[in-house]
DNA sequence: TCAGTGATTAGG
DNA sequence: CTAATCACTGAG
């Protein structure tokens, strides 16, 4: 099987618009209690984008939370929704431009919450690089499948405009 | 359609 | 300190 190689920081730092549909057919990978790693293709993202886009968590500002938006591509912006769920979100854009993908599913497995409970992502994974991480990263699959786009969900508080752009990338 | 569940955030 | 909100899921 074809294994791929660890990505480098420039695909993270490029527009978060350029990494999302990229991201599609790449492996997240992440090794298990057993120490090997297991591979997930990425089937279906969305961008959030900014200081602009309302739907973005960092259009209301530097926090706590999302801190970690603000600063380089590549690292995993983490967090908890409704008191259950782990959202996973891989950080992109350069430094000071506050953007990030939520992954929304991988081959098998769709639905944010249910992708974080199946590799076991949690609060620790908060701010961990994919560029040089031992135990996450991201893999180059060598394909680039055909994928769709579509408005984001979840986010009907974030007004009409925003609610709409096609910013979901999925096959 | 709707409850579960608790961190995060703004505001007093 | 209080209270509202929430990039979801599964049951009915």
């Amino acid at each position: 099987m074809y294994q791929g190689k660890r990505i480098a920081r420039d695909f993270f730092t490029r527009d978060v618009l350029d990494v999302a549909p990229d991201l599609i057919g790449k492996n997240l990978t992440i090794t298990g209690n057993d120490g090997f790693p297991v591979r997930f293709p990425l089937t279906e993202v969305e961008a959030y984008r900014g200081h602009e886009d309302k739907a973005c968590h960092a259009s209301k500002g530097k926090t706590a939370r999302t801190s970690v938006m603000f600063g380089e591509g590549g690292h995993l912006y983490v967090y908890l929704i409704y008191g259950m769920y782990w959202m996973l979100n891989i950080v992109t854009g350069p430094e000071g431009n506050p953007q990030a993908v939520l992954i929304r599913g991988v081959t098998g497995i769709s639905g944010p919450g249910k992708v974080t409970k199946r590799l076991s992502i949690d609060r620790s994974y908060y701010g961990e690089d994919l560029v040089i991480s031992s135990r996450i990263w991201l893999e180059d699959a060598g394909i680039n499948p055909v994928y769709k786009t579509g408005p984001r969900i979840g986010i009907d508080y974030a007004g009409e405009y925003w609610k709409s752009v096609p910013w979901r990338f999925y096959i």
